[in-house]
Formats: structure tokens, sequence, C-alpha cells
DNA sequence: ATGAAAGCGCTAACAT
DNA sequence: ATGTTAGCGCTTTCAT
């Protein structure tokens, strides 16, 4: 069934020439090579219909053309998103995309990592930061270079790697002030399990808006769920649906909630619908990212807009970077700016006191 | 900074073996090896750290524990979904998954498929099946084995390959029969480019609900439209917008529209209320696949659902028996049920005559 | 129960 | 301008 493979010392037969005459002609070392030397080997390799091996090369080489890209989930439009531009720009760039989805869970992380690092992986753009990195420390210590999206800078890190990404603290407290400014005084904060740096800033910006505000934060208006069955992000609308069912239903509830990300505050358009309430009327949201789907629903979502395409081309390029020479360069965290959106799902409170 | 690899001869010096029983340690080979041998290899490998070097061994062996996955787009929520799927099934089954986004373009296709093949991966599942396949057929008859997601079989194939997937003119035929029953008569159908298999039946399917009808088919309720930058379905929102805003100022708009997909369905969305119509009231829509969204956005879509999950994993169960085997099982299509779900977004059309 | 040796397909000194 | 040679790290007969 399977066609003889065809490799280099046949092409070199062929050619008349020896194997590593083709490989230099495969490398582009052609300068100084006769045009009828070179003339044959191309007929040589045509002929033969020749694919050169590249698990072959590698192992030779030890280098393989390929960048990781780990994110929490490609279930979440955000991070598909995302991966088609890493993807676009790796190509540009000459490497291939590995891509796998962690659900935020350490051991899958590191499990991923170890794994493209003994497959010749030298660089991975990680689409999510945990706030512990202990779990890759040894990899990169071995030469493993990262860029994390979304880490800002932790006084704690020991491990050594670039970042880009918005100032989620910053762009959470403009979400939160626009609710503040309209006259919200009870303002919600929904995500799910707060295991990665840029949701912990998302965080405690709230939280600063808040008491910037004279307002103090209170506990039960910060709601973070615990996915269901393995999958995470997978169960971000689900969650975003609980989370609005548990809230509303408060003896004093909120009157306007700021989600995590998008497709959590999707979640809570539905759950607000499942009670009869009326956004932006009864109830105000902003999500977070600003994806294609936020126009779209209705009423189209308030959120924050990331430059998930700048950011895209910002990992790439210092991934390839120090991939390729300029290693000395200090690691640092890009911002990149984000932006608020308003659209129609956030209004001035019913009973505005 | 990188510290020395560690190879099998390290851990054969270190246990005082040689580097074949190390080799037979490490693929289960240990049936007759004495237990302090076992445990001396055991030793040496956790005090050394040693990580065996899977390019090597699949140099020697030829084969790679992976799967491929070619979607037209992770940007598509229904694709990132079942990307989902695929690798957690892969998984199980002991294989990785390397992921591609074609854009349903052959040529992007036969790029993957042969990077793919040359890296000793000799099972992909492709995510969409375009109406020719002969970019691939060198590569099935060299011994890649191929599952297509939604690929009825047609007369003219040459090309060998399982599919699976729903009856897409059934299920097509099912959502125009809904439509045609709370009365509607103009109904349009709303695509991106159709190049595949699944897109053609499901027009198909649309056609023939409406003749069965006595309706004959306006051409000019067909809308294709041609994506823009690269990205494919990646404007799959957009084009559903920009189809909503030419099909419903024509002279005689429909009172229905029938999308290829979900994302196309709420792009329609977003065209309708851009032009202050009202749906179910003024406009009836039914999707495809039932994402998560359907049930979020205002009003909830009516949509064919797609049985995601075992799709995927009658998927992978199939390449994997091919790849592990049994590979004597005649090529087929295996069916597997579609579901109408009517929610709000359908209603009898307002001027009922 | 374990080891010696050959080789998977390619590249890169180092010859010539 | 081209060829010779020695591996990259592993697996797998075939010996013992």
């Amino acid at each position: 069934m399977s066609t003889q493979k065809i490799t280099i010392a046949d092409v070199a037969r062929r050619a008349n020439v020896s194997p590593s005459t083709v490989s230099n002609y495969l490398n582009g070392r052609v300068e100084r090579m006769r045009a009828d030397t070179r003339e044959r080997i191309k007929r040589a390799i045509e002929e033969l219909g020749y694919r050169p091996n590249p698990v072959a090369r590698q192992l030779k080489t030890g280098h393989a053309p390929f960048i990781g890209l780990i994110v929490p989930s490609v279930a979440n439009p955000f991070y598909g998103i995302f991966a088609r531009h890493v993807e676009a720009m790796a190509l540009e760039n000459g490497y291939q995309v590995l891509l796998g989805n962690s659900d935020r869970d350490p051991q899958r992380e590191r499990r991923y990592a170890e794994e493209l690092w003994n497959y010749g992986v030298r660089g991975i753009v990680f689409g999510s930061s945990l706030t512990h990195l202990t779990h890759l420390e040894d990899l990169i210590k071995q030469g493993l270079r990262v860029v994390a999206f979304d880490r800002s800078m932790r006084s704690e890190d020991k491990v050594l790697m670039d970042s880009v990404g918005v100032d989620n603290a910053h762009a959470m407290r403009m979400a939160t002030r626009h609710l503040l400014g309209l006259g919200h005084r009870r303002i919600a904060f929904v995500s799910g399990p707060i295991r990665t740096v840029s949701r912990l800033d998302r965080l405690a910006g709230y939280r600063e808006a808040l008491r910037d505000a004279g307002i103090d934060p209170d506990p039960d208006l910060v709601w973070q769920g615990e996915p269901f069955a393995g999958f995470g992000d997978f169960d971000a609308v689900q969650l975003g649906r609980q989370a609005a069912h548990e809230l509303l239903t408060l003896s004093n509830p909120p009157t306007a909630i700021v989600a995590v990300n998008d497709m959590y505050a999707f979640g809570v358009y539905a759950g607000a619908r499942d009670l009869g309430l009326r956004i932006p009327d009864d109830l105000s949201v902003v999500g977070f990212d600003d994806i294609d789907l936020t126009e779209v629903v209705e009423p189209p979502l308030t959120t924050i807009r990331q430059p998930i395409a700048e950011i895209a081309a910002k990992a790439v390029s210092l991934i390839t970077q120090r991939l390729e020479g300029d290693d000395d360069t200090p690691y640092q965290y890009h911002v990149l700016p984000a932006q608020l959106v308003v659209r129609r799902s956030t209004a001035q409170p019913r009973l505005f006191v």
C-alpha cells in the first residue's frame, strides 16, 4: 500500500551527486554550486516526489520550527480568535503553531510544556498565566522561552519571561467607574475560579474603583464559580447564568454586574432573562474582551476591548526574537491599551435614589 | 544555560546495564527482567531526570503518537468545541492532537496534511470536507487515513475515507419545513462560500423542502457571501449581517431566513436589528449547530442540534481503529441523528395571508 | 536475562 | 565545487 519512502540518498543517486550536496541544495547553500548540478538535483527531487523527513532533520539539528501555544480553551471564542492570530503571525515568521488547551490547570500546562520541550520546541506562548509558575521553573532554567499573555510583573516572580497584555486592573477600574458614574452602588463581580494573574488584577481593579467611590466592597457580590466536569471555559456561559441566578435573588441584589469576560456576561444575560429581568432596565452588565458577538446580542454588550491582534503579534515577535539570537534584552511586561466600549447593556439603575 | 541533555546511554551507564535494557524497560518489556535491574534503571532515570527523546524514537519506529485535526477555523466556537472533544477523546486513546485551521482552502488543507504526513502523522480528522478531494488523493494512496466530518458519500468519490456526521440535507429539510409549517413562503438561505459537501447538502435540503411544498426556489433568496481578508469563518457574523441587509431590503423580501450555521444566524440578528426589524415578529431565523450561545441570544435561536461530542468520539475511534490494525472494514458514512430545537426565533409571518 | 551492533534519514565538519 | 564520514538518540534483531 504505502509507497517506498524516498530518501536523500535516492535523490543523490539519481542526480549523480553525494547526499551532502543534496543537503546543501535543500538548505540553500548553493552559492558555489554549478548550475547544472543544481538543475539535476532539482529534477531528481521532482521526478521522485521527494520530501525531506523533518524528523530526521530535527534529530540532527536539535531545532524544531514550532512554537507552542497553550490557552485555557479554544471553546472560548476569544482564545479561538487569539489562536488564529498567533497562527497567522507564526506562519509569517516561518513557524508552525502547536496548540494545547489547559483549562487553567497547572498540571495540564506542565504536561503540555514538557511534551513540547521534549519535541524540541523552545518557545511557548501562554494565553493565560497562572499565579504560580513553579511548574515551569525547571523548563525555563533549561532554556525554554516563554511569553505570557497578561502576566503583570509580580515581585515574587522568580521565573523569567516576557509578558504582553492590557492593564487589567486599570481596565476593570474603567468598567466599574462607568457603572458608578451611571449611579450604580451595588455592583457585582462575576468570574470563574480566580487562578490567573489577569483575573486577580481584574478583581483588584473592581475593588479599587469601588473604594475610590467610597464604597466598601461587599464580599457577597464577588461570585466565583467552580467549573463543572473538566472543561473550564467550556462552561463559562453556564457559570455566568448560575451567577446571575444566585446574585439576583439575594435579598439585596446588585443593580449591575461586571463579568470577567464576555462569555460570562452572556451567561448573565440568560440568567437575568430566566428571572424576568431586563437589561439594561433592571440590570446593567459589562463584559471583557469585546469578541464579535458582543455586537450581536440584545442588547449589545458594553465591554472592554483588548487589542487582540496586536497582542498576538507582539507575543510572537517576542518569542521569535529570543529564539533567534537576541536573548539579552531584559524581560519586560508590554502593556497595550484597553478601551471601554459603551453599548446598550448599561444604563442608570431603575431605582436611582 | 541549558543543562546537558541526558540520553539513554547516561541512564544505562548509571544503572550498569546496556542501552537496550533501558529501552526494554521504557517500552514495558520487563517480564523477564530481574527485579533489581528494573529497580536500578528506575532509580537512574529518576536521579538523572531522564526524559526519552520522542524525536529519536520516531525516527527509528516511524510512528508518531499524534492525530491531525484540520478544521475551518477555531474562531467559530462550534469548531472550538469540536476540537476540545476531539482532543479529549484522542488523549484517552493515547494520542495527541495537532490542530490546523484551513479556512476551507484546499491549498491550506493540502499543506497541513502534507506537513503532518511528513512528520509521521498517519491519521487526520477533517472538520469539514471540501467537495473535491483530489488534493489529498496521493497522500491517501500512500497510506494516510482520513475521517471526514460531514462527507456524505458521493458517487464521484475516488478517495477512500470514513465519514461521520448528521444527514445535512434531511436536517435542513426539517428546518425549512418548520418554517413552512408556520406559514412562511419566502424563505432565504444564508451561507458563506459553498465549497463543502455539508453546505451543498444543506442547500439541497432547503430546496427540496420548498419544492415539496410546491414552491419554486427563488435564486435571489440564496445568499452566498465571499469572506473578506483571509480568515473565512472568522467573518461569519459579519457576513450574516451583510446578508440580512441585502435580503431584507429586496423589493420582495423574505419573511424567514435559514442560516448555514449559528454564527451566520447571529449575524442575521444584528442585520435585522440594524434595519429596525424584530425577531420573530418581522423575521423568523433558524440556525444550525446549536452552540451554547443559541440559548443566550435574544430571542433564543431555533436551530438544528448536532451531537457534537458523539461525532468527535466516533471520528477519533474510527481513526484509531484503522491506525491500530483493523484497516479492512469497508469505508463508511456514519450518520448520527440531528434534531430540530425550536426556540423563540421562529413564529408565523406577520402578514400571514 | 542482558548486550552488541546496525540503522532510521538527515546535517555539518572536514577533506579533497 | 563536491564527497566522506561521523553522529543525533533511540529501537530492535540477533547473540550469548
